[in-house]
DNA sequence: CGGTAGATTGAAGATCCTCAATCCGTGTGG
DNA sequence: CCACACGGATTGAGGATCTTCAATCTACCG
């Protein structure tokens, strides 16, 4: 399933150096972790990173990988997932612009992460970074704090593949997609979906027949309109009761 | 289904002042966060926790109470659930020996945590562990370590719940167990169930005549053998096996 | 001994999966 | 420019797994 070329990407689509912007000017500022610096610390933290491109279907990282690194996605989309020893994947999630990869700062990764488009990171070096914590402990504290949010969403998404019929998953999908998309600004009608249907099914624990037959059941409902490349929410409403709760 | 009596428990169970023993003695001290501590640092953290002890059915705190304390669990067992607004539950887990409740310090608790049996644990007040938190970065650095050990355990069970069969799932269950039985130093081959049927199905997003049905197939085919109060491990081997990777 | 709560068992049914065919959009080559 | 191939998505039919509903069993306790 997964393509030849998703080796793990190396530094070769790297700028070494800052950024041309740098970090006052990231379009993951306000989203990110990096929210809560001042401009002092911003700057330390900004020293330590590189940007760097990858293409859809590249491999940031695999899962088992040491960590060498830590990112900050500050655009495109990247799916994680994981897999089980007979082959059967499960996807933990979409990081999106904002979203930090590892934030736990594991020594190795609990999972593997792959672009879905191009998709343009900030890494730092671990060992850089988690000196840089070391001394921050409110940056530490910050970090800590998402952790714990990752936990309470971790625990959402539970509830959702133990609990929910199929109508209710891939509504909630929706209806989660589009808030974070409100939250970093983008267009939350028409959303793009940049992952396939196999990744959603993946991801809420159903094949990818039945996301294509509940998304239909939408369309045919006039809940959504399906169009190239995602969907367009006609009946936000509707869609928040079928995603119920 | 919750009990009446399952109000949030008040410090009435609470033996103000130090515990006869201290931490030194705790059983729960060589599993907990606090085996990182110094005999220094303990003792300070000694002086801010109260001992506790509340009975089975009865109510730690509920999803959404402001959470006014952190918890580590000395003796015991501790259910931690989410309820959908239409009454369906979700059992995120259970809480043994030396696992600590609210390690994430969110402002409000993302579980209800109810006992199943008689349980003792250590209580802190919140604001005092913060603040002692944040003069010890390390200490701080290990709450975070484990909040990413817990997102990755968090991981497994949406993989075990998106993908894995009844039969799976159950299996699954009983070898988490039997680990953490044998990593706290309890009977790994009788393993005493403190939670009831309806939790497990709960917990694994089944119901419980499919838990029962399970756990029965296994008795029947000699996995397992069915004891009041818990199961037996009969055949290790083929109960790895089922539960597959 | 009867009452109750939890667990087990059985039968019937619903949801979702499996398998297979078809469709659609895109890119490629004749 | 059209034919074709390809991957992804959709649709349909049939079937398996798990749920639902209901009855029974068991253990515990007054």
């Amino acid at each position: 399933m997964i393509a030849s070329d998703s080796k793990t990407a190396q530094a070769h689509a790297c700028h070494h150096g800052r950024p041309a912007e740098g970090c006052q000017d990231c379009k993951a500022r306000l989203f990110s972790v990096c929210a809560a610096l001042t401009t002092e610390e911003l700057e330390e933290l900004e020293a330590l990173s590189r940007q760097m491109t990858i293409g859809p279907r590249q491999a940031l990282f695999a899962q088992d990988d040491e960590a060498m690194a830590v990112y900050n996605v500050t655009d495109g989309a990247i799916r994680l997932s994981r897999l089980l020893p007979d082959g059967r994947r499960h996807v933990m999630g979409f990081a999106l612009v904002g979203d930090f990869l590892g934030l736990a700062l594991p020594d190795r990764f609990t999972v593997t992460a792959e672009a879905l488009v191009p998709t343009s990171l900030c890494r730092f070096e671990r060992t850089g970074f988690k000196a840089l914590v070391a001394g921050k402990p409110h940056l530490l504290q910050r970090l800590h704090e998402r952790a714990g949010y990752e936990l309470s969403l971790a625990q959402d998404q539970m509830m959702l593949l133990g609990r929910r019929t199929a109508e209710e998953k891939v509504a909630r999908f929706l209806v989660g997609l589009r808030e974070r998309y409100a939250r970093i600004g983008r267009d939350s009608v028409t959303l793009e979906l940049p992952m396939g249907r196999q990744d959603i099914a993946d991801h809420l624990g159903l094949t990818i027949e039945t996301v294509s037959r509940m998304l239909t059941r939408f369309d045919r409902e006039r809940t959504i309109l399906i169009v190239p490349g995602g969907v367009r929410v006609r009946d936000e409403a509707r869609l928040e009761s079928l995603a119920a709760g």
